[in-house]
DNA sequence: TCGCGATGTCATGGA
DNA sequence: GCTCCATGACATCGC
């Protein structure tokens, strides 16, 4: 006991000091005088002065209520402790502790009480009045979460019994790693302890029971005193308090809760956690930008669904709390919505089902809401402190993502401003490389931070989710995903086009895509024919059969050599070019090895590869009948190609391969050299031509295949030309449509500001704001015509706002 | 036996 | 007019 007291009087001591830096007063010798019973009371157990009551019916400390004489102080010492969690959770990146969800968990009993007595002016305060404007489309996916509270109150719990008491390792984690310079680790400490005693002193979760939350129910409706606190908070904050391991009891949501039901007011806040976490993650400015090193620990930069929020000095939300305006707010969620529409549909999953699904997805989260709207970050169980952040999802960003950003937020800095602009300019395409292996982490943390803490998240090693997102087919499937969903495509149709695109076209040509393999063996025709002796008798044709004196040994093995065909190729190898210079003006022929040899006539192939084997294995079954039908010199005719025969039959005393292929001065000196008879020239012409012509057709029809390849590969990229060009449509769309959301809440703003000469707003009904091609804005009265306005428009010239 | 693909050949036209 | 080439049409062959 004496310890208790020691502690506790040196830990309030400091603690006040604390308070007192954040404005709220505290009365130390109120304290120090009535520790002891409540104290007391922690460590027996439960009572009226430790209860779920004490623990939430914070509000009722400062405004001078006090409930009962011995547990001021500690109602002190929890508002204190919720006021300074809330200043810590004005940034939204907090996700409710262990406490709260336990509490969630029994109000779900009570949901239908609590629903009807949502306060919307709480949730003004809380995230901002707008965020849930119905009127918006985009804010509809997050407002159809507040249907699930059921299933993220399960959650919760469920988060809750495994998370337990562990919070207050990571809030002295956080509270070490915490830059915050303004608490010794004394105060840290401290705190932590008090948090500690929150918990081990008896005060379970189980405490915080049903019947304490009804008294709070019972004072749902925010009083003055509320505000009061949550001015205070704000106030600390712009003092830059930061205080590490106070309880992380969620100051205005665990407080709220009992007004607002995590079926909206917490789940609207959550939803901006979820929103500005997107923004931490797929902000691509990461050691490049010059963005104030914030103060915030790598868990936050990491996920919010399991860590025990405390300390969270997040510089972006800096902003939010600071008398922002409700339609920065309203401005904002509508921007994270429209980047939650974009990035759900550019996730790798299905999309589809990421975009609708809520919390049923989502188990394990108490975030669930939204971040099963957002399509990321949603995982299934707890992730711990440490995981990277290359762990989340995060889907590439887009055009979109500057938007985000409230104008009081640019104004803090203009690198990330800058840095969105270029993101904006990026297309999907780049947006891998944009990223690359940025650690975005970075983005909010300080480099010490960042790689002391957490050296999974700067580990470079991890692969970048993004290269798996951004692959053609993803892009293509994606643009189809919109084109069915924002352009009203039946489902029947996106499937169609997924299938051509998936699918080879009618064309498709198979893989078989190689040029023709060039072959020879036109070239080499009939080598052997003039040098057989053959004993010819002419046809009509003038070809006849003949008989070989010398080749008929060499059947068997000339086949051998036709046996180097191989049919699996010979479609395209016999298509080939018979000029070899030919061959290497195709330079993806280079790479390729084939047998040219199975199309040579066959002594000369056999005289080229004698070792090739004698078996081809290709002989048919009519063969080896011939074979054995007819003569030797039978087969080698039937090999030799006609011409060949019928050269060898007129005694052509030269090559084919001569004839057909010498240019025609050397085949007319040929043809002069040698005494031919008429019916040998006639021969031999006939030969070149229908040498020539063989060539020609081959090249004829190898054109004929390139030419369908070249079609089919064209085809391919106008498909995917058109699945980008559908995809940058539906951005842009979606850019006007937030732009027009934007202008409207402008034009709304505008309007209610402005009075006449006599002091009084202009009714909406009766008057309206236009806009003049010079950019200033005019308002007139709504029967004036277009035609009028056009005619006079310096005419309200003096209306002219600001 | 038929279908089909590969190949060869012819006719034709253009260069 | 000759040559070369391209190509459609047809025939042949092999599977």
């Amino acid at each position: 006991m004496l310890y208790l007291k020691k502690y506790f009087t040196e830990g309030l001591i400091q603690f006040t000091i604390l308070l007192s830096l954040i404005g709220v007063r505290v009365d130390v010798d109120t304290y120090l005088s009535n520790q002891l019973p409540p104290l007391r009371e922690i460590i027996l157990g439960p009572s009226s002065a430790y209860t779920q009551t004490q623990f939430h019916n914070l509000r009722n400390t400062l405004d001078g209520y006090g409930i009962h004489p011995k547990s001021v102080d500690l109602d002190h010492f929890f508002t204190t402790r919720r006021l300074l969690n809330q200043v810590r959770q004005l940034d939204r990146l907090f996700v409710p502790s262990t406490e709260l969800n336990t509490w969630l968990v029994h109000r779900d009993s009570e949901t239908v009480v609590s629903a009807s007595s949502q306060s919307s002016p709480s949730i003004t305060l809380d995230n901002g009045a707008g965020l849930d404007d119905v009127n918006s489309p985009d804010a509809t996916p997050a407002m159809r979460g507040g249907s699930g509270a059921p299933e993220s109150t399960y959650n919760l719990n469920a988060a809750d019994s495994s998370l337990g008491a562990v919070a207050p390792e990571g809030n002295q984690e956080q509270g070490n790693r915490d830059g915050n310079d303004d608490l010794t680790k004394e105060d840290i400490d401290l705190i932590d302890i008090l948090w500690r005693q929150d918990i081990d002193l008896g005060a379970g979760r189980e405490v915080f029971n049903y019947s304490n939350r009804q008294k709070e129910s019972e004072e749902e409706k925010p009083s003055p005193q509320e505000n009061k606190d949550r001015n205070e908070e704000q106030e600390s904050w712009r003092n830059g308090i930061n205080l590490q391991g106070a309880q992380p009891v969620d100051g205005e949501t665990g407080e709220s809760i009992p007004e607002q039901l995590p079926g909206l007011g917490s789940q609207t806040s959550l939803s901006l956690q979820e929103c500005l976490r997107l923004l931490e993650a797929t902000f691509p400015f990461g050691e490049e930008t010059e963005f104030p090193a914030p103060v915030v620990t790598p868990e936050i930069a990491v996920s919010n669904e399991e860590v025990p929020s405390t300390s969270q000095g997040l510089p972006l939300p800096q902003q939010l709390p600071s008398a922002e305006p409700q339609l920065d707010l309203e401005q904002q969620w509508q921007d994270i919505m429209a980047i939650m529409e974009l990035q759900a549909m550019e996730v790798n999953n299905t999309s589809l089902q990421t975009t609708s699904s809520s919390v049923n997805a989502t188990s394990g989260t108490t975030d669930s809401n939204t971040a099963g709207n957002f399509g990321l970050s949603t995982r299934p169980t707890p992730i711990n402190q440490d995981v990277s952040l290359h762990q989340a999802s995060m889907p590439s960003c887009s055009q979109d993502f500057p938007q985000i950003f409230n104008p009081q937020l640019e104004s803090v800095s203009i690198t990330p401003r800058t840095t969105m602009l270029r993101l904006s300019s990026s297309n999907s395409t780049n947006v891998n490389s944009t990223f690359g292996a940025t650690n975005l982490t970075g983005i909010f943390l300080p480099p010490h931070i960042n790689s002391s803490s957490n050296n999974v998240t700067s580990t470079p090693i991890l692969p970048d989710p993004f290269s798996t997102l951004l692959e053609e087919s993803m892009l293509d499937e994606i643009s189809l995903l919109d084109l069915a969903m924002e352009e009203g495509f039946s489902q029947a149709q996106a499937s169609q086009l997924e299938d051509e695109l998936d699918s080879d076209s009618g064309l498709s040509l198979d893989s078989s895509h190689s040029p023709a393999s060039p072959s020879s063996s036109e070239t080499s025709c009939s080598s052997a024919a003039s040098s057989s002796s053959t004993s010819a008798t002419f046809s009509e044709e003038g070809a006849v059969g003949y008989s070989t004196d010398s080749e008929v040994a060499t059947v068997e093995t000339e086949e051998g050599a036709v046996g180097g065909y191989q049919p699996g190729y010979s479609k395209l190898c016999r298509m080939s070019y018979q000029d070899p210079s030919q061959f290497h003006s195709l330079p993806q022929l280079d790479s390729i090895s084939h047998n040219h040899t199975y199309n040579l006539p066959l002594s000369s192939a056999f005289s080229e590869h004698p070792e090739l084997p004698l078996s081809s294995g290709k002989k048919t079954v009519r063969d080896k009948q011939n074979s054995k039908l007819q003569p030797p010199q039978d087969l080698l005719d039937k090999h030799s190609s006609r011409d060949e025969r019928r050269a060898r039959a007129m005694k052509i005393p030269f090559s084919n391969e001569k004839i057909i292929n010498l240019p025609v001065e050397e085949f007319n000196e040929l043809l002069a050299k040698h005494h031919l008879s008429e019916a040998q020239l006639a021969l031999i012409r006939d030969i070149r031509r229908r040498g020539k012509n063989k060539m020609a057709a081959q090249n004829c029809r190898k054109r004929k295949l390139d030419t369908i390849i070249n079609l089919e590969q064209g085809v391919q990229d106008l498909r995917r030309d058109k699945a980008r060009l559908l995809k940058e449509k539906m951005e842009f769309i979606r850019s006007i449509r937030q732009m027009k959301q934007k202008m409207q809440s402008l034009y709304q703003e505008v309007f209610t500001q402005l009075r006449d000469e006599e002091g009084r707003p202009y009714p909406p009904s009766e008057y309206s704001l236009q806009y003049s091609a010079d950019g200033s804005v005019l308002i007139m009265p709504r029967g004036l015509t277009t035609a009028e306005q056009n005619r006079k428009p310096e005419k309200k010239q003096k209306d002219k706002k600001k």
